[in-house]
DNA sequence: TTGGTATTTAGAAATATTTCTAAATAGATA
DNA sequence: TATCTATTTAGAAATATTTCTAAATACCAA
């Protein structure tokens, strides 16, 4: 996990957007896309950057893949700009 | 302010040296650029992406330019980050 | 005013990102 | 096996980003 990888998946609204819907829970590649006007592959291309960012997991069942927010990453994150803020509990 | 600014400027390592190097204090345009090897006018653009981001505020003095680390931004994002954690204090 | 220092702006080149279409892969079922 | 559905990969086009050099602007000081 690098920070800048993680921060720039961060920067695309669709990858808001797809971290936003996984605060659910697991959603398959499919079920994702059908909340976008936009292709398949295009939203694979997303789930991909996601994934090398470690902000999601994947697992697969049958023919689908699953996707699934990684809250630790998340957490990584906080901790950096809580310092960058000056202090941990200020 | 826009989450996906805001974050876009984050992505950038140079970007992210920049704000630790702000949260000693208010330094200069010069100043910052001295702890770079690089052009001033891409240190300017950085710092006209992380204002535009609203992550620093600037001053003038004298023919200096001093910029600011702007927390309150920074805390903005933690929220973001938090409720996609689930729930503030968990 | 003239010249000096600090910083930004303009324009260009190299690289990266986002999207698409078309094709490939993986796995399920008839 | 043959085929269907779900998803990813490849390649291309459009756009955005990052950096530079050169020029412009801003402000101070002699």
């Amino acid at each position: 996990m690098s920070f800048g990888q993680t921060f720039k998946a961060l920067s695309d609204p669709v990858r808001r957007e797809i971290l936003t819907l996984l605060k659910q829970g697991k959603l398959s590649a499919g079920e994702i896309g059908s909340h976008f006007d936009m292709t398949g592959a295009t939203i694979s291309y997303h789930l991909s950057i996601l994934k090398k960012a470690d902000l999601v997991y994947e697992s697969k069942y049958k023919n689908y893949v699953y996707y699934e927010l990684n809250t630790s990453v998340v957490e990584e994150l906080m901790v950096w700009l809580s310092d960058l803020k000056g202090g941990t509990q200020e």
